[in-house]
RNA sequence: GGCGGGUUGCCCGAGCGGUCAAAGGGAGCAGACUGUAAAUCUGUCGCGCAAGCUACGCAGGUUCGAACCCUGCACCCGCCA
């Protein structure tokens, strides 16, 4: 695949520039050769969630045009808390905050190239010149370059002084994450940060930063915060939570299937978006979505690329075969062996014991799909329980020796889409 | 430190001695319609088959009876010449 177009065009077309400093005087570093780029992810979490590549990938992106990416973990940052809306946030211990960071600096690896070459990624933690800064030093060397007044003036910091209120820690962020920024531009040259739109104050705190103490001029590039049609932040799976890299907290499948229920009105935005998919790709799929909406070539497309992206090749075969099989016309009993079993591997599962006589109650229990026994007889009695893709109306129905698909696994579902197994023991 | 306000179910938020498992909204779940989509409409939404149990920051107390009253504790917020 041959590049031709400037990255910053790319960018541009696949919706990913929400704010910047001037474009052209980035464009014209950017033509000079290899620039060196950062984005920070603070540990808030054990996992990045889904939300957090669009910024990661474009580290991905500018990698493969020749430059050089730096990958940030927050482990200063994190201690701290960049201020939000909802209010204070609670501070986390300082070993959740280092185990989570060391988590999250192995996921970021895995979306770059590290070699020797010029364009080689870096991975920083920002404790690393944070953790030994005294407090004299930074309020003298740092803190002295921060106009309170256009700090109070900020959006979210004005939003939480109307509301609850926010704490000098808090407040102080902005004076961290710039100084990551002029550390960073210090020690590798570093002239431009990206980052979701909400980090554009932060950013452009750096930016200023490293033009007052250094006199340099260096970018700052935002990418819009992604949002479905709806306007609801993206990420949020049906079950409510985030979307994890973490296969233990979002399984492939669960992964996988988030996306290839994206709706029409974001799956191609989301493509732009997500996938290194070229130009014309996306534009024939968008025309497949608009004259035959029903076969979901899009959201299936996307679903397999991004699944590749963060669980491999290997896991989407996976993962498609067990869509294919779970979601097919045809029926489950025709399954062979081993595809059911492939299948089973991809989706929550749980045990029971023919000879205890598990009600269709017991197996929504067991496999998780249901929470209590009262939710369970709830699904049973709105006609939302299925087990081998037959639907279940009676609380006592109790699977038979016969209904058992090579002899050991009920597929059971709830509703129209979430399916687990439950493996049956005599 | 002083004075005042607050802490309710996943979230927001009402309740201010009984009829409160707790209004309303959002999210979630299910059904219908579909395309494993969206929108819409309907139902549902602490645990338990039930009796009942557990719940309104934590711990005690008053009362026949407390989310609602009292005491102490914790945390949050506002104001302080």
């Amino acid at each position: 695949m041959t590049v031709t177009e400037h990255i910053l065009d790319e960018l541009s077309w696949r919706g990913l520039i929400a704010q910047s400093t001037d474009l052209d005087a980035l464009r014209r570093d950017l033509d000079a050769g290899p620039l060196t780029t950062y984005v920070g992810f603070d540990p808030t979490a054990p996992s990045l969630h889904a939300g957090n590549l669009v910024p990661l990938l474009m580290l991905t992106r500018l990698q493969r045009a020749g430059h050089r990416p730096i990958v940030l973990a927050g482990g200063a940052t994190g201690m701290i808390g960049d201020p939000r809306d909802q209010g204070e946030r609670s501070l986390n211990s300082l070993d959740v905050v280092a185990e989570w960071a060391d988590r999250i600096r192995g996921q970021l690896e895995r979306f770059v190239d590290f070699d020797d070459s010029p364009t080689g990624a870096v991975v920083v933690n920002n404790l690393e010149w944070t953790g030994g800064l005294s407090v004299l030093e930074f309020l003298r060397d740092v803190g002295k370059h921060f106009s309170l007044n256009v700090m109070l003036s900020r959006e979210t910091v004005r939003r939480r002084l109307e509301a609850d209120g926010m704490s000098f820690t808090e407040f102080s962020y902005l004076l961290l994450q710039s100084h990551d920024y002029l550390q960073l531009f210090r020690k590798y040259g570093c002239t431009l940060q990206m980052g979701g739109s909400d980090q554009w104050g932060n950013i452009i705190g750096g930016v200023e930063l490293v033009r007052r103490i250094d006199s340099a001029s260096v970018h700052a590039l935002t990418a819009p915060l992604v949002t479905d049609a709806e306007g609801r932040k993206f990420g949020k799976s049906t079950g409510g939570g985030n979307v994890w890299l973490d296969p233990e907290l979002t399984s492939p499948y669960a992964w996988y299937q988030y996306f290839v229920n994206v709706g029409d009105a974001d799956v191609i935005r989301y493509l732009r978006l997500f996938t290194f998919l070229p130009r014309e790709e996306i534009d024939a799929l968008e025309k497949d979505t608009a004259d035959r909406p029903h076969l979901r070539a899009a959201q299936k497309r996307l679903a397999a690329e991004f699944t590749t992206l963060v669980h491999g090749q290997h896991a989407t075969d996976q993962v498609v075969a067990a869509s294919g099989a779970l979601f097919g016309r045809g029926e489950l009993g025709d399954l062979d062996a081993s595809t059911l079993d492939a299948a089973m591997a991809e989706v929550p599962t749980g045990a029971a014991r023919l000879a205890d006589k598990p009600t269709v109650v017991d197996l929504l229990v067991s496999s998780g799909l249901a929470d209590s026994r009262g939710a369970a007889r709830r699904a049973v009695n709105e006609g939302g329980a299925y087990v081998n893709n037959q639907r279940i109306a009676d609380e006592e129905w109790s699977p038979a020796a016969g209904d058992l698909l090579h002899g050991r696994w009920l597929v059971v579902r709830r509703g129209k889409r979430s399916t687990a197994g439950v493996e049956i023991r005599p």
